[in-house]
DNA sequence: GAGGCAGAATTACACATGTAATCGACAGGG
DNA sequence: CCCTGTCGATTACATGTGTAATTCTGCCTC
């Protein structure tokens, strides 16, 4: 699968929510805080039908664009790939510096104990 | 934090792992599967070096390197930034996804859950 | 002391990415 | 029917990255 760029995902996140959607859709619904003119948005959508990662079908004369790959699909590839090259591809380790840095909550903790729980039955 | 691209970060790795290194003595640490020459390594030991995460000190002629940012930071920068783009910050939601798709084996699981036993005492 | 070798510094070049502007076609309003 | 706004397509351009080659400079060897 085509690695998408950070940018790019932005894009992507848009359309995982909320599909088939027209590119002046897609730019309204991108996160203000990228700023990002019709023109940006395009240019991105465009790179993304070319990686094969978004499809579009005619509507008149406009495209109506939709992901061609599964979130989670995505999702998975990235994060197995940050924990091979950062912890070895060992989750533990990734655990373990989480904890380290206090990013987990009481809270965190408790869900990802009942996770796992439901796991072993 | 200046960003490290990916192949620059195999070279902080070789840095991590053991320091300080001439070029020549990283250029030969740095895993055969590149397959980078000498040069592409020193160009990167100069980009690391701009972006500040490594320094260096001269002996005679030579520079000896040695990381200037600790691994666990930047690692915790990494992936934390991961987590917020893909699972909104919710690490509970990445093991979830990690669990899903059977990335957590028996093993795994019993030592994320001593972890985290440990950290609720 | 001249030539070559070893280091760093400088330069190179293609492709990816962020961020558009511009172009050409066409549809709808007046 | 012509103008204008709207589309996608094409082009632009700076910066980052992968991957070096070339240059400059000094030390070592013969």
């Amino acid at each position: 699968m085509e690695r998408i760029a950070e940018g790019e995902y932005a894009v992507m996140e848009v359309l995982w929510d909320e599909a088939p959607l027209t590119a002046a859709d897609v730019a309204a619904r991108v996160p203000e805080d990228k700023g990002w003119s019709l023109a940006t948005v395009k240019t991105m959508l465009s790179r993304l039908l070319a990686k094969g990662v978004l499809a579009h079908e005619e509507d008149g004369r406009r495209y109506l664009y939709r992901p061609a790959i599964r979130r989670e699909d995505y999702v998975a590839e990235e994060s197995g790939r940050l924990i091979d090259r950062m912890f070895g591809g060992r989750v533990p380790a990734l655990v373990a510096q989480l904890a380290a840095r206090d990013k987990l909550t009481a809270a965190d903790i408790a869900e990802i104990e009942k996770l796992l729980k439901a796991l072993k039955s």
